[in-house]
DNA sequence: TCTCAATTTGTAACGATTACAAATTGATAT
DNA sequence: ATATCAATTTGTAATCGTTACAAATTGAGA
């Protein structure tokens, strides 16, 4: 009784069309928080019509109803994550990759923003990742 | 016995020219987190010939030098903000403003992250604040 | 005053994203 | 099957924040 993409869409009040299923299992299957462009390049081979445009539509829609989320944790392009629970991610400042990290959900003691309705949280951390730092110590060392 | 904004750029290997000082009492005295349009429009009035990429160098410089960070909680254009000492921001869904709040720093326990360097830290959160939020409540109790 | 490097400036280019209208698709009714 | 009609997709053009770059300006030291 496996629930298949198109039922899961249906599930959130997403038609399921072709490129919309397309897409989400690119996005689900993707450890990479890919940008549109990356989306793109990766399915224009399977659907040579795939536009562009409808990438960013259906992100927008999978966004909408909460599926999917965008990170903004790199200036130029957004990235998106079909991950909603609550995990941060690291930016590698040297090989720019972005990994995802567990942690507890401690918002509730935020005094400052008592009487706001928190809906969305981001955590982004930067700096070297495990590789890249203990290529820099190696040097150092020399 | 101040200290100047010059001197403070000085101490930071910052040459003070008149447009980085006024850039920077800018931005230290902003609440509002202002974007490079923002600050190239309020200071353009003071100093007619200054150029918007004077801006963008600008505070390129300021965050190498480690007085200022870019703040990348809007999708579309970057914010800035003087203030390094760790804290979290509140984006408002309706009325986009961002608010700064204060917490703790507990980010010595994310296990994951074992052999990361990690160098800086964003937390944003997005919801209604509590202006938006209330005003809303009132529309719903009618 | 001269020199030279750092800084500033203006313009053009870049690139991610959006607007928009035409084309296509797919479900429903006939 | 076929027609209808709205939702979806597509391609192109436009928008806008940001960057590249070369010329102009500034300012400190000789």
């Amino acid at each position: 009784m496996t629930v298949t993409v198109g039922d899961f869409l249906k599930s959130h009040d997403i038609k399921p069309s072709y490129q919309r299923v397309k897409i989400y299992e690119f996005l689900k299957n993707s450890k990479e928080h890919p940008t549109v462009d990356v989306i793109y390049s990766a399915l224009s081979p399977d659907i040579p019509t795939l536009s562009k445009t409808t990438v960013y539509n259906t992100l927008k829609v999978f966004i909408d109803k909460g599926i999917a989320m965008a990170i903004t944790i790199d200036e130029r392009e957004v990235r998106f994550d079909a991950e909603i629970r609550m995990h941060g991610h690291f930016k590698c400042y040297k090989c720019h990759q972005v990994y995802d990290f567990e942690m507890a959900d401690q918002t509730a003691d935020v005094d400052a923003l008592e009487g706001f309705d928190i809906m969305e949280r981001q955590l982004f951390y930067y700096g070297l990742c495990e590789h890249c730092n203990h290529k820099l110590k190696e040097v150092e060392e020399q």
